[in-house]
RNA sequence: GCGAUCGUGGUGAAGUGGUUAACACACCGGAUUGUGGUUCCGGCAUGCGUGGGUUCGAUCCCCAUCGGUCGCCCCA
């Protein structure tokens, strides 16, 4: 087999693609509840779009992005993440003039990040995502994580950790990032390859190094908590108390740096804690990032979101032993054997039911009758009606109801009506 | 980018330096000349990831390459 997917690429093939579709629909059920709306943004971008937006010093930048020139010579790059999209989108539709604010928005979209494929991390991945835009208020942050909770725990998630910490405004870390250089710099030459380079580009990171995280200096590193200024600190507190109220449990973990630049104040990662979950249990992450659409050429805005990992949902499901409700069974099955002629009357037939709402597959591989019924039978129709020479003659079609093996004859051109009420007098269908 | 491990038919899997590569499941057909889920019988046509090398001969040995899986870094 020469033609394959590119590398970290999956198929997602019908019997999949079903349990997608569930938990997309209860997602979007959420979402409407929370009175979020969709937004759908182009799947690549001008390339500064992201470097700005993600930031130029954080990996999806430096190693993780699928860029490429087009014949125009520009340079487009296949988003990696939804936030910088959704900004740009907001800046250049000026949604910021929506007399309803903060504009709350929703999004399914696929990303693309070059690295390494493995459990829980492909090329392209599907990512949900949310992004409030126009709110300062601590309740918002709040609703976000609350909503991501939801949507969780309605999927019927059970071992999940909310972690959360407060990153500060630009005064607060600012200050701890001096603190923090000041800390580690007597100690650089103890510190990884890369701390080194993290001290001067992004120091937070360093407390999130898991090669040196037991190097002393590490346990008495001045924590941003420590760090935050008044306002920061209530901020922070509003956050939690709006959490607390709800009944939403979390940790606060002062050593919860997320990778992307734009972030500030709250921060937050659910984490999947079932067992056998694979190495990476970051299910959803996001954060506040009060700057990002000034920076992008938009008003000062603040805003805050997260994405939540698609593939990595399943897999949380899957290891719970979640068992996805899925309906693959059939109403009808047209089971036609004989002359041109029969074969006409049933493609008309199928057609039939079809219009009128019922669900219909018939045979195009010319098996025999048994074979035919062996089909209906995988497909757990419901009923099968069978059209043959004699059937054509008298104009009268026998319908068989598969579980009980009954079958009863029926004119055929009453058959829609009597499928119909026999579909509605079975309990359960739809 | 680094590391480990693996790569046989539609699927799951045995296997050996040497004329016909098991078995199971699935699928199709027949027994039952127009009725399924059980049973029995039969069929499934140059194939052992790819390219080199060693050898009289390689699916099996060596090298390379590609790909899968898992892990590191980082993240969804």
């Amino acid at each position: 087999m020469s033609m394959k997917a590119p590398r970290g690429t999956v198929d997602i093939l019908p019997k999949d693609a079903a349990k997608w579709q569930y938990a997309e629909n209860k997602i979007k059920n959420v979402c409407n509840r929370f009175h979020f709306k969709e937004i759908r943004t182009p799947l690549f971008e001008h390339t500064e779009v992201f470097q700005r937006g993600v930031g130029d010093s954080t990996d999806i930048v430096q190693k993780e992005m699928y860029t490429f020139e087009d014949r125009g010579g520009r340079s487009l790059t296949l988003r990696p993440e939804g936030t910088a999209s959704v900004a740009r989108a907001f800046v250049e539709n000026k949604l910021f003039g929506d007399p309803d604010q903060p504009v709350k928005l929703y999004y399914f979209a696929q990303m693309f990040r070059y690295e390494r494929p493995q459990k829980g991390r492909m090329r392209q991945l599907n990512q949900f995502g949310v992004e409030v835009l126009g709110s300062a208020d601590p309740a918002v942050d709040a609703e976000v994580i609350d909503l991501a909770m939801t949507t969780y725990k309605e999927l019927g998630l059970k071992s999940l950790k909310l972690v959360i910490n407060s990153l500060g405004d630009k005064e607060s870390r600012n200050n701890h990032r001096e603190a923090l250089v000041k800390h580690f710099e007597p100690h650089k030459e103890e510190l990884c390859n890369d701390c080194q380079t993290r001290l001067s580009h992004n120091p937070l990171r360093v407390l999130d190094c898991k090669t040196d995280r037991d190097h002393p200096a590490m346990k008495t590193a001045p924590s941003i908590l420590e760090y935050l200024n008044e306002e920061s600190r209530l901020y922070f507190e509003k956050v939690q108390e709006y959490l607390t109220l709800m009944d939403i449990d979390y940790v606060v973990d002062a050593n919860l740096v997320r990778g992307l630049d734009y972030y500030n104040h709250t921060a937050f990662e659910i984490m999947s804690e079932a067992p056998g979950f694979g190495a990476i249990t970051t299910l959803a992450g996001g954060g506040r990032y009060n700057g990002l659409i000034e920076e992008l050429g938009g008003p000062n805005t603040p805003g805050i979101g997260f994405g939540m990992g698609f593939e990595r949902l399943l897999m949380a499901l899957d290891a719970e032993n979640i068992e996805i409700p899925l309906d693959d069974s059939l109403d009808c099955f047209v089971v036609a054997t004989g002359s041109d002629q029969v074969n006409k009357v049933a493609t008309k037939l199928v057609h039939q039911l079809r219009i009128n709402g019922i669900q219909v597959d018939k045979d195009y591989l010319e098996r025999k009758m048994k074979g035919q019924f062996k089909a209906a039978n995988r497909n757990n129709s419901k009923y099968v009606l069978v059209i043959g020479e004699e059937e054509l003659e008298s104009e009268i079609v026998n319908v068989k109801e598969m579980e009980s093996g009954e079958q009863v004859e029926v004119p055929l051109k009453n058959i829609v009506e009597i499928v119909k009420q026999k579909l509605l007098g079975g309990k359960g269908h739809e």
